[in-house]
DNA sequence: CCCTCCAATCGAACCGTTTCGATTCTCCCT
DNA sequence: AGGGAGAATCGAAACGGTTCGATTGGAGGG
């Protein structure tokens, strides 16, 4: 690879010259600039990046750090950044978290690769963040709330609203007349699936139903998890009018238990989703769920970080919020008999 | 940041030391690796990833160049590049390429970032590739094809049998019984959508139907595309026995379209699709397809890069197999006459 | 004709590592 | 005691850009 020297010696200029041709044309003479223009050319040569990184301290970069890069859920999301990273002039790259510790994705934290990072990935400690969260590498979360000892001056979250949409869940499963519940969870320690829980169960207590005779499965919010998870809770043999799950998978999969033990939803039992994957509207019965607005998240998320790199901060946590989407499985049993 | 003279001097040794420390730890004595770990983590040194890329002349990083990062279909093949890379010690960052030209992905291409990239996406101009391949910077295609006007040294190919796919796609359609065909297309400079063209049109000519009756629509490879792209050969009253559409997504929205005008899939007419995406198994019908073999295309093509990156190449192109999959939106009238 | 000023260009330091050859130190052998 | 081997450590030169203060040259003013 050609080298700014090998474009100077070529043109007869200085470095600097050839580097001011780049940065700033209007300050060199129009006969030099075509003078290295030409070399460049000829050259065909190309300024390293890392060379450039190292000496201005910074890479122009942020990341987007996911578990892994399924789902038209988190296309959406990098979308919105890239989106506002490209207006900023920075490139968005994204990686998945593999396997083997140090070498994937924690790279880009630990060693200065990136200029910030956005992290939606709950196998990347929140220790490990505050460890790598630094002036000079803000980071924002997206799947865990901003506890007390989990607080930094650089990091901030976005998240969408995710008591409101339990909240939102239940008072239409009481809507459409449903009584008696059940809740598949994620896992224990998923803060989102944690919220969507309580609002749930907020829903269910102000109509005065006693939450305390609903069965709670915790799974994996994989499809299959749920699946083994509505496995349970028909072998119980539990009386159940509706199941809520705290993700859309879950819920496709515990329809698919519900079609295997001929329980017909939304007739014998309605089923309920989150996220609003693509998914949700190409099941059949399609699924009612609660969209979170992924799009805007990532924009919001990007939108932050760049305040925290400039220096601005706006505050700590942006919550947005999300709606109900009713579909047919949570259709009424009024709704039916008035129809049949 | 600390840097290493920082803790050169806080360990009170020299710079070298310090670095070899990481490198070579059986290089210093104990009591010396003490105290730079010491230093180390006293002063919460991390090294600079940018410096040593300059330094070494390689990052170590692969860059997956793609459209945009939606579907689970990209997730697979992310997942495959992962896998190898991983095991090589290598990072793998995706990269979708937005809007303005030089700003996004192309930029890891330009400025040297990565050691190796994987390319899907076909607004990266092939004359483009030409120009950033090289010793230093091999690339793998996987969608287009190796013509002699595009053909390099330091580029290689993986695909899949999109020809062969189409020709099962044919057969499977004449074996169910059906007679009058349609296509649908993808953009018309789409390599991939024309290869399946060619093996769907060899299948025909194999059972002497003439193809030259069969109408051909091109579309854009989206799902709102394939629903238009229905709607067209359905007012031109065309008869039709079934569609082949050149991906999952086209196939789903001319499901959608042929929903809308009330004719009945499979009874009036069979729908297949290609790629065999997540979708393609929820939808009702459930769509019969032609898998491809993503996370077997991602793991082949770090394979052939890490090759490349080795000086030992294994040759231009590499075809993987693919496989029908056959659902109800193609089932044979005879086997409905069978049944009812 | 000389001085001033500004535009154009240059030289050199610096960013934070790695690496290679040189140096010092220790210990052992004869 | 002298010499040599080998381990431990060091110094300095890269890597390829950017940037700032210095230098040069020519035009314009008095």
């Amino acid at each position: 690879m050609a080298t700014i020297r090998d474009v100077a010696r070529l043109a007869d200029v200085s470095v600097s010259t050839v580097s001011l041709v780049f940065s700033q044309p209007h300050r060199v003479s129009e006969s030099t600039r075509l003078r290295v223009q030409q070399a460049v050319d000829h050259l065909e040569y190309r300024p390293n990046g890392t060379a450039r990184d190292l000496r201005v301290r910074k890479t122009n970069t942020i990341g987007v750090l996911l578990h892994n890069l399924s789902g038209p859920f988190y296309s959406e999301l990098i979308r919105g950044v890239e989106e506002v990273a490209d207006m900023l002039g920075l490139t968005t790259i994204a990686a998945g978290c593999s396997s083997h510790q140090g070498q994937g994705s924690v790279r880009l934290l630990h060693e200065a690769r990136i200029d910030g990072a956005i992290v939606l990935d709950p196998s990347i400690e929140s220790k490990e963040l505050l460890r790598y969260a630094r002036e000079s590498l803000p980071v924002v979360v997206l799947d865990r709330p901003l506890t007390h000892d989990f607080h930094s001056e650089y990091i901030s979250a976005v998240a969408a609203d995710h008591e409101l949409g339990g909240y939102l869940a239940g008072n239409h499963l009481l809507d459409q007349g449903f009584r008696r519940f059940a809740f598949i969870a994620g896992p224990v320690d998923s803060g989102d699936s944690h919220l969507r829980h309580r609002g749930f169960f907020r829903a269910l207590h102000r109509a005065e139903i006693d939450t305390v005779t609903i069965p709670v499965v915790y799974s994996d919010f994989t499809e299959n998890g749920g699946k083994r998870a509505m496995g349970t809770l028909l072998e119980q043999g539990w009386k159940l009018d509706a199941i809520f799950a705290a993700n859309d998978e879950m819920a496709i999969g515990a329809m698919q238990a519900l079609e295997e033990h001929h329980v017909s939803v939304p007739n014998d039992v309605a089923v309920m989703g989150f996220d609003d994957i693509r998914l949700a509207r190409y099941v059949t019965p399609s699924l009612s769920t609660i969209h979170q607005p992924m799009y805007e998240v990532g924009k919001t998320a990007m939108k932050k970080l760049e305040g925290a790199l400039n220096g601005t901060s706006d505050g700590d946590v942006e919550i947005l919020p999300v709606t109900l989407v009713t579909r047919s499985s949570t259709l009424a049993p009024l709704a039916k008999e008035g129809i049949s």
